[in-house]
DNA sequence: CGTGCCGTTGAGCGCTCTCAACGCACGTGG
DNA sequence: CCACGTGCGTTGAGAGCGCTCAACGGCACG
């Protein structure tokens, strides 16, 4: 578990607080690597558009224990639910390129994005309550890979090679586990010969 | 964890299979303790809200693991997020009457209730992912005392007075626990004097 | 060359699960 | 009336999965 603290998380000096236009056309905007950015920033939401990179959606508890709801590669939309407790910051896993709408635009799209991301966050529930060790990181990598691989055929197989953004803290956090039991999991799957990492960067075979 | 078998939970012969009717104004629909109702029924999505009584939200694994997403009370509108995996079923854990909208209805609360159901899930992956059994017992006393309590003053403190509807089982598959932790948990909270209970329904005291 | 971050690996412990038995309330049928 | 079955809750004993603590190596950076 990270234990960064809270405090130091939120209010870090690495933190990019951004002015509010509410309407506006959309603002581009960019975050460092490991830089934080706080949704829900004083008067009313507005949404974020990941364009490119990779960011993790995380909340925290009051002693500094961290947990990742959710991972978005390029092309998700964030920012919702940000009233009251469970406010989540986004936190950059690359260096990302983001867009900054106001509520106003995306009407059409923005309800079928949300039941999205309450789809993603109850299977993630299941995850979170009812899957053993290796099942999570088996589902996580699954889930990186339909986010960020780029389809290449080697031989007679596919394989799904993909860029692992988040460290093995973020993936711990992500799933409910420490970094060391996901380093385990993820050699125990090597060894099965499930995946193959060249570096901490992976090719799955089916 | 309940071993329910998954093809029984769907198949049972206690399932409330309901036929659709887009656009049409609210049916209301009965659910018995104990039953069943598939949501996202062919055709489009309807909406549900729960008049009255108490609604577990549950998925299941192929190999029958349960997990509750969400525990409903009056008020409550649910059937979001029925797309692809993930589904829903829910299941009446008390006598319920349920209303039943097209998607059409409602439009200007949606978006909120919607934000509102992605961010109770959000503060329960955290509670799934980072907190400790008693930790998760005691959120899920503070949870359910907030939608089925009614006030009470005694002396000079305010209980909150509930019942509490789940199972000790329901109780486990929704804070990814087991049914023995649970019982174990409350005793604890017992013996501390933070709650009281004269049946398997409770008084919390702060 | 020192420092810090990231990842790996090992040893040991502990929280929670598993398995089991029991009590209790309820309904059913002889 | 009692015997029986079932569902729910409780409690205990033991085991195991995953956590804690620790050490180490590789790499980037100043």
């Amino acid at each position: 578990m990270l234990h960064l603290a809270y405090d130091a998380a939120i209010a870090a000096s690495q933190t990019a607080l951004v002015a509010h236009k509410p309407g506006a056309p959309p603002t581009t905007l960019r975050l460092m690597n490991r830089e934080t950015l706080i949704l829900g920033t004083q008067e009313g939401e507005s949404l974020y558009r990941l364009a490119d990179g990779c960011v993790a959606l995380a909340q925290y508890l009051p002693d500094g224990r961290r947990q990742v709801c959710d991972i978005l590669g390029p092309g998700r939309i964030f920012g919702f639910a940000v009233q009251g407790s469970g406010q989540c910051v986004a936190e950059g896993l690359t260096y990302c390129t983001i867009e900054r709408f106001g509520q106003s635009n995306l009407r059409a799209n923005m309800l079928t994005e949300l039941a999205g991301m309450l789809n993603r966050q109850q299977n993630h529930a299941l995850l979170l309550g009812r899957k053993t060790a290796s099942e999570r990181v088996a589902s996580a990598l699954i889930d990186l890979a339909q986010q960020f691989s780029r389809k290449r055929r080697s031989g007679t197989r596919t394989h799904a090679v993909f860029p692992v953004f988040p460290t093995r803290a973020d993936l711990a956090d992500w799933l409910g586990l420490t970094l060391e039991t996901v380093s385990r999991c993820l050699h125990s799957l090597k060894r099965q010969r499930l995946i193959r990492l060249t570096r901490p960067e992976l090719i799955s075979i089916v």
